[in-house]
RNA sequence: GGUUCCGUAGCUCAGCUGGAUAGAGCAACAGCCUUCUAAGCUGUGGGUCGCGCGUUCGAAUCGCGCCGGAAUCACCA
């Protein structure tokens, strides 16, 4: 039971003893008191008004007898105008924090008994990942880890897109111009080869817009399965595959299950033609299928051409129904960038038209695009952050860094190469993750993602003091034990850590990491504040001591488990 | 034009299921390392929370209307 809903349903209780009137604990509003007033939680008596009949001030003066004279672990209160203030004694706190100590799953919420698919990620063969296919992994990985913690049992997959023009025409771009170049001969990630290929491609046909019927053609061929096409096309994918693969790992990323398009682009014909049964998709004289959104203000979206192939939505229809039935999903969380707003109301729209009920249980987590000084990344004229190289950026910008502070003097070359990496990628993960999935997000690349402030790397470093600390006290064999009266920062820092499990249930029902990282930022803060002015290792009473090592290695623990949602992993040392 | 999203300090962002004097970081300036890691801490300056109306004891937060920006509305994916 939280702090916040202990004193509801005390304050409940008030109201009946006082005034013989039933009002529920969930009415009463109880927030976290502002640090310029005394007191641990605030009770806002402005609804109760109507019951007491009196002026806020008397009301919060009567209701605060009551608690103080009947709840022992309520220690003081105060009231200011509508605002009566609450003080929980010392022992509610050194309980509070051995409750927590004592939990060794704390974070992880009750079984919501829920099953959710996520898929994220999704690329497309055709080119390496870049800045935004970042976000969007990032998201997706730390969005599953988030509903995990929140109780449901989670299948992160992803779909392919390996399938289609777009890969025709690096398909194309290779045979004509790259006399056999493989990742091999080149030494070239083989993502980055095939992205060389469909920039070449692209050269190609704004010199001689003829070459689009030969990938046309090339299509075609695909399409019938012609040997030599499709043996092109695997040994290109597989290149491609190769290099994701070494991008994703590098990231941290991982599937339960992976879909490829070429698997799954017929399954939606078949739901096409028990909609047309159904009568609510309807076929044009020229044999194309359509269904009506008019009605919903929306427009006639096509879904089986007039050649009778299928478009991008099609298979999205058909994947949905797979999943669902054969995963027996509650729902499916698709994380897919804000530029397809529409094709999800369009997909949602029409899966509840054909009658499935599930319909309303898929949720598109649409996050903003990543966009520079200049605007948005495009690929075609260059401006796209690679990931690869970001990645390796952030790695050699973190070695600077603990180069020049020098402190980790007497640590192998493997372990300071280990925690260059992780200090890298914690800023970078950090940088994406802190924000708003919903807002776009602004990325320079002349300025470098910071190391100092609000930062994955302070929290990192934050971590690092701790464990410090940890270490010597395990030198001079403290044994950390709650047994003596903690001080107003330290009951500030328990009431932080006790906040992490809502923490975790907000983040889950906004699908937002965002509110992990900030609350992970407000609890390095705090320590750092805490740590600046309270010696803890020159504390001289044993009791005091212990209490002050319980403290921060729950603390330590609870950063990495916040920090562990988001994917970023905190050092021992740096 | 339709639909959806966004507008908070010079910049990047919190706060948004209504509560007290709107918070951080960066940048600027001024301090703090013979004391547990200065990737840190403290302080100063910086705001018509896009604008207006409404609901309410109370609005950055909710509703409506404007203004500004973005995305999208393909027999592309």
């Amino acid at each position: 039971m939280t702090a916040e809903s202990f004193i509801a349903s005390k304050a409940s209780e008030a109201v009946k003893e006082l005034y013989s009137v039933d009002f529920p604990a969930s009415g009463i509003q109880v927030s976290v008191t502002r640090k310029e007033f005394e007191g641990d939680y605030t009770v806002v008596v402005f609804p109760l008004l109507r019951i007491s009949r009196s002026a806020p001030a008397v009301t919060a003066e009567a209701l605060g007898n009551w608690l103080l004279g009947h709840c022992p672990e309520i220690s003081a209160f105060n009231a200011v105008q509508g605002f009566l203030n609450i003080s929980l004694s010392n022992i509610y706190w050194q309980e509070s924090l051995k409750s927590i100590i004592d939990d060794s799953s704390f974070g992880q919420l009750a079984s919501t008994g829920k099953r959710i698919m996520v898929e994220f990620s999704s690329p497309n063969t055709n080119k390496p990942l870049h800045l935004g296919h970042v976000r969007n992994n990032l998201l997706g990985s730390s969005v599953s880890d988030l509903l995990k913690a929140a109780g449901n049992e989670v299948i992160k997959t992803t779909l392919v897109n390996d399938r289609g023009v777009h890969i025709c025409k690096s398909m194309y771009a290779w045979e004509q111009r790259f006399n056999g170049a493989t990742p091999q001969s080149t030494g070239k990630k083989g993502d980055h080869l095939v992205g060389d290929c469909y920039v070449e491609y692209a050269r190609m046909e704004k010199e001689n817009p003829e070459v689009l019927d030969k990938v046309h053609e090339m299509l075609v061929k695909w399409e019938n399965a012609d040997p030599a096409v499709r043996k092109l096309w695997q040994m290109m994918n597989e290149w491609v595959f190769a290099g994701f693969e070494q991008t994703y790992k590098s990231l941290g990323i991982t599937f339960d299950k992976t879909y490829y398009e070429h698997d799954t682009y017929l399954l939606g014909k078949e739901i096409v033609q028990r909609g047309m049964e159904m009568g609510v998709l309807v076929k044009d004289p020229d044999g194309s299928v359509w269904c009506d959104l008019t009605a919903d203000g929306l427009d006639r979206k096509l879904l089986i051409r007039s050649d009778g192939t299928s478009v991008y939505i099609t298979q999205d229809l058909g994947t949905a129904e797979r999943r669902f039935s054969e995963y027996r999903l509650d729902s499916h969380v698709y994380v897919v960038g804000d530029e397809q707003n529409y094709h999800f109301q369009v997909l949602k729209l029409i899966l509840k038209k054909l009658g499935y009920d599930w319909a309303d249980q898929i949720f598109h987590l649409s996050y903003g695009m990543v966009e520079l000084p200049e605007g948005k990344m495009k690929s075609r004229e260059g401006t796209v952050v690679d990931a690869d190289e970001l990645i390796e950026k952030m790695y050699e910008e973190a070695k600077a860094t603990s180069e020049e502070s020098g402190k980790l003097e007497g640590i192998s070359a493997e372990e300071k190469e280990r925690l260059y990496r992780m200090i890298g990628l914690g800023a970078l993960k950090y940088f994406i993750l802190k924000v708003d999935p919903k807002k776009k997000m602004l990325f320079n690349p002349k300025e470098s993602i910071d190391f100092n402030g609000n930062t994955g790397p302070f929290i990192q470093y934050t971590h690092a003091r701790i464990s410090s600390i940890l270490r010597k006290a395990s030198d001079i064999a403290v044994t950390p034990c709650v047994n003596a009266d903690l001080s107003t920062k330290e009951i500030r820092l328990v009431k932080l850590l006790s906040l992490y499990p809502q923490k975790v249930a907000e983040g889950a029902s906004a699908y937002s990491p965002a509110v992990i990282a900030n609350y992970a930022y407000d609890l390095a803060k705090e320590f750092n504040q805490y740590y600046h002015d309270t010696p803890i290792l020159k504390e001289p009473d044993k009791d005091v001591l212990a209490l002050r090592i319980a403290l921060i290695g729950t603390l330590a623990s609870v950063l990495r488990k916040a920090m562990g949602i988001l994917g970023i992993e905190l050092p021992e040392r740096m």
